[in-house]
DNA sequence: TCTGCATCTGACAACGCTGTCATTATTCCA
DNA sequence: TGGAATAATGACAGCGTTGTCAGATGCAGA
């Protein structure tokens, strides 16, 4: 409260209007509505009348108001997966929020317990109660088939993250797993390691076909024969990644490097290792991906692979809101790169 | 809409607005407004009219102009210091959703970095702009003075979630910390351990100061003297964990067991316990808080003290919207009960 | 049956903004 | 320099709801 206010009694500050700017300024209250809505045909000097009433009053649109007078909303959904393990949400969630306050939208949270069996129902309801611009599908909803319908038909545009197969012309951003798995498996290779297992994630995120791959192109390029029984299926889950790991270790002749496809499994592989009394780097080298919470929180913290999720969901985040507001596709970086987080769980192989 | 539509005639379905309503059940919109508001002094057959109406025609009021027309926004807001370790804000941010979702309230968020030096600024901002009717804050944040203030000048509810000092006639909601820290050293004890060693949290969190009476309370209740030596400080951080276990484990007579005031610092423990080649829980048993994701995922899997935080930020939102509604004040249960949740990383003590 | 009061109900003006369309100012070219 | 084309601006009607207040209805008691 002002000291004006104050003055003039305490009354609870109504906040300004588009009419008391446009007094302000000497214009009509279209011209205020044109000028925040960067529309074109002001006169600059116009222009700057206005910026400066606003500015002056510190005025803020009516949000409600907007909405009820046009067809817009301004509000973006989120739908995820609300899963035990909620950093990755968490990234795509700080970096969505941070987009939709930058570009003066609401974000609105749908967390999906799968599977379920009113999946549709529930987005429906969602999309339209909530009366949604547009929505934003993390992986691995966003591979949801009968979602992307339901949005299509309710010509509602969305934005995918790490997409299994981008759509062509949608809004979509990802990062390079395949190159980051490469890079991982080269890194254990230039340690000395030749048995390489590799535990897969769960086969409805795009991520684990990419991620195999890099595992897969590495092996090649390093001319190291690819053995089917060193790569074991999981889930994501730490269970998973345990029991993939009890299969590997009881091989006849067991690697020395495991690469989990994120890091609970890798998790779930340490304290599998650990149950059988191996020593971690020495005698068995693990990795993870995703740099989550718990990979510097285990003992020994995990080397892992970091995906910018913060920054990719900002980015397309904002993309959608461009694509919202009708702006030209200004074509931003879509592809970012992960790196390789080294700490204490891998090191060099020892011959025995 | 396509031509297609047009030419169909299948205008996309406009959502019904009270003027329906009031036509199909032969009333004025003002008294479909006064049903849709449960207001009084409608009759009750003319409440089924109306009733049966919206039921037909699946009416559901435009929050927007609601908001514009009222003075209400139907817009909760939840302000959360944005941690590394999410889970607890995740479970805060489920159970505060369920109960706005049920109310028909929209959550909004403000995730906060701390410290910062902009706070008020940053918060006036969210609660202003966003035009909240309501405020939730988990701990710590509900611990600022400075927020109390302000959402107390601007005249918005908030409810708190574990406060340290309970507010005269405020809406709050805790579980009970000093048992449940009671509760798990008795366990310890029971065990056969005397040498307790205990790592205090963050002084910023209420449940520091709680954690650490109840271990205070079960020493006394079991006649074990108390060792300044023993009791270290921590942050909440795995960092500050393991230097205070460090500090415990180069005692001259180390203690056998340590309780760390969550889980984070408990795998620090774990982690300083391991680099020195003690066994767990042979050499020294562990014993965390909070059953956060890691403390089934390290190994040896944390024996640990769970709080129902979901079931509290539901109760406390749902009391914060029947508030809001002004509602009779249910007087619902504000204390909920902690348990201890027994894992491999504590076992009886060995005499050696 | 009528009066007076409590109970219901409805007409209508906000709420603050955007869309439409008319009007006015400016620019450009012959 | 005039006229057409274009750019800039404004007047005003909604958008769907709630608040206010006036009016209608119902009911008890005389």
């Amino acid at each position: 409260m002002t000291d004006q206010d104050q003055a003039l009694g305490r009354q609870k500050a109504k906040a300004p209007t588009i009419f008391d700017v446009a007094k302000q300024a000497g214009v009509s209250i279209k011209t205020v509505s044109r000028v925040v809505n960067a529309e074109i045909n002001v006169r600059e000097s116009t222009r700057e009348k206005v910026v400066a009433a606003i500015n002056d009053l510190n005025y803020r649109p009516n949000t409600a108001a907007r909405v009820l007078s046009g067809k817009r909303f301004y509000v973006i959904g989120l739908i995820y997966e609300n899963p035990n393990e909620f950093s990755y949400v968490q990234k795509v969630l700080n970096g969505a929020l941070k987009a939709c306050e930058a570009g003066g939208y609401t974000l609105l949270l749908l967390p999906l317990t799968l599977p379920n069996p009113d999946l549709i129902q529930d987005v429906r309801r969602f999309v339209s109660q909530s009366r949604l611009d547009g929505v934003v599908l993390p992986a691995p909803i966003g591979d949801f088939i009968s979602i992307q319908r339901l949005l299509t038909d309710l010509d509602i545009p969305f934005a995918r993250i790490s997409p299994r197969m981008p759509l062509a012309d949608e809004l979509s951003i990802h990062c390079n797993d395949e190159q980051a798995s490469f890079d991982v498996t080269q890194f254990l290779i230039d340690q000395g390691h030749q048995g390489l297992g590799f535990i897969k994630g769960d086969p409805i995120h795009a991520a684990t076909a990419h991620r195999f791959e890099g595992y897969l192109r590495a092996l090649k390029a390093n001319s190291i024969e690819y053995h089917g029984e060193y790569v074991q299926d999981g889930q994501f889950s730490f269970e998973s990644g345990r029991s993939a790991t009890r299969a590997l270790l009881d091989l006849r002749s067991p690697p020395s490097a495991i690469i989990a496809s994120n890091d609970d499994m890798a998790a779930g592989t340490i304290f599998e290792a650990r149950e059988r009394g191996l020593r971690i780097p020495e005698d068995l080298s693990v990795v993870g991906f995703d740099d989550t919470p718990i990979a510097s929180r285990i003992w020994p913290p995990l080397t892992t692979v970091r995906q910018p999720i913060v920054e990719m969901a900002e980015a397309l985040t904002g993309l959608l809101i461009q694509k919202l507001r009708g702006d030209p596709d200004d074509s931003a970086e879509r592809s970012f790169a992960c790196h390789v987080v080294t700490r204490a769980s891998t090191g060099p192989r020892l011959i025995n």
